[in-house]
DNA sequence: TGGATGGCGTCGTGCCTGAA
DNA sequence: TTCAGGCACGACGCCATCCA
């Protein structure tokens, strides 16, 4: 059996015309009567011939491919932007390479080596910590353009898209101060984390906006470990029991505050029916999960702009590709709306 | 051993051919 | 003479092969 790849050159014997005249007729740019269009397709039909993406990109010197490089596929945030990059990508005709980098820079390097050796027309990173003046220079070398699209981006070298961290936070800390509550904590996160550092810096800012008193103390670093949470949290109650709401950093963190409070027989309230005089919590925090996970959970959660983030740098790495020139820039994008688990 | 060459598949450009 | 239809050729990047 005969299993070599059918080319053009097969159609064009086939069809008794030339190759170029097979070129021009899948084009449809050429000057090719409908006859001829019709025998050509008649033999593409009849073969199964399927254009070589493979030789088109080297004629072409475009791959349609775009590199996309995830920390970590299985954190709700990434895997949402990763959805929105293919989503928009799909719309382009473009295919996406999906990489996984982990926190280590040998495997970011590693990542960003595969996908320059695959020839992608541009990439698309989803954390900025690697990033730097070298990598860059080099991407540049290749002509091959890089959009950042992460939580948070310390590097202003390329295109930045991103969550507007801040404002997220503002909106958390107004919409409890708003519904009475004038004692707010904030948990959770890693004191290297950019992503906290924007978020407590709205937080700070609206409770002194208000007026209201602001204690460093308050602010609580977390690991992601659930026992090690509901530990903090209840020691934390125990601590300040006057603290009536908690801003959570994050879905494991809000989950973990849930079961903290619980813990220490407080009870957990949607922030709009709080009541101060019965003991009641509330609890708002940052959705990077957007399913329906944890709707039992009284959490308010603003939604994160996670797969816009992701279309939007799908849409400006195209941008780039086609020629845009201009200054790098760094887009936030508004938080999507708070929305009531409880 | 290292440089030159050809082949792979596709497609745009320039040019030739033939009909009206 | 004009114009539609079709053809030959070259270029792209990489790799294998050949030859000095």
């Amino acid at each position: 059996m005969n299993l070599r790849k059918i080319t053009i050159t097969d159609v064009a014997k086939h069809a008794g015309v030339s190759v170029t005249t097979v070129s021009l007729a899948l084009s449809g740019k050429g000057r090719i009567s409908q006859k001829t269009a019709d025998k050509v397709n008649e033999s593409i039909e009849e073969l199964g011939y399927v254009r070589n993406q493979q030789a088109a990109s080297l004629r072409d010197n475009i791959s349609n491919v775009i590199g996309l490089i995830i920390p970590d596929l299985t954190e709700p945030f990434y895997s949402e932007v990763a959805s929105g990059v293919s989503q928009y990508a799909k719309t382009q005709n473009k295919i996406v390479f999906l990489t996984q980098s982990g926190n280590s820079r040998e495997e970011f390097d590693r990542c960003l080596d595969s996908l320059i050796n695959y020839g992608v027309d541009g990439i698309i990173v989803g954390s900025g910590k690697f990033l730097n003046d070298e990598i860059v220079a080099r991407l540049a070398h290749y002509q091959i353009p890089i959009v950042c699209a992460a939580r948070a981006c310390e590097f202003a070298g390329i295109d930045v898209i991103r969550p507007d961290n801040t404002l997220a936070a503002k909106i958390a800390t107004e919409h409890l101060i708003n519904n009475g509550h004038h004692q707010i904590a904030y948990f959770g996160g890693a004191s290297h984390s950019l992503t906290r550092a924007e978020r407590i810096g709205g937080y700070c800012s609206t409770i002194i906006q208000y007026g209201l008193p602001f204690r460093s103390e308050w602010i609580v670093e977390t690991n992601n470990k659930q026992q090690h949470i509901i530990q903090q949290v209840s020691d934390f109650l125990h601590q300040y029991p006057k603290v009536s709401a908690i801003i959570c950093h994050n879905t494991a963190t809000a989950l973990g505050a849930y079961l903290g409070a619980l813990k220490i027989g407080s009870t957990i309230t949607s922030v709009d029916n709080y009541s101060y005089f019965n003991q009641e919590i509330a609890l708002v925090g940052f959705d990077d999960i957007g399913s329906e996970a944890l709707y039992d959970i009284p959490v308010t959660f603003i939604t994160q702009p996670a797969r816009e983030v992701g279309i939007n740098a799908m849409m400006k790495i195209i941008q780039r590709i086609s020629g845009d020139n201009s200054l790098p820039q760094s887009v936030t994008l508004s938080p999507g709306f708070l929305r009531d688990k409880g």
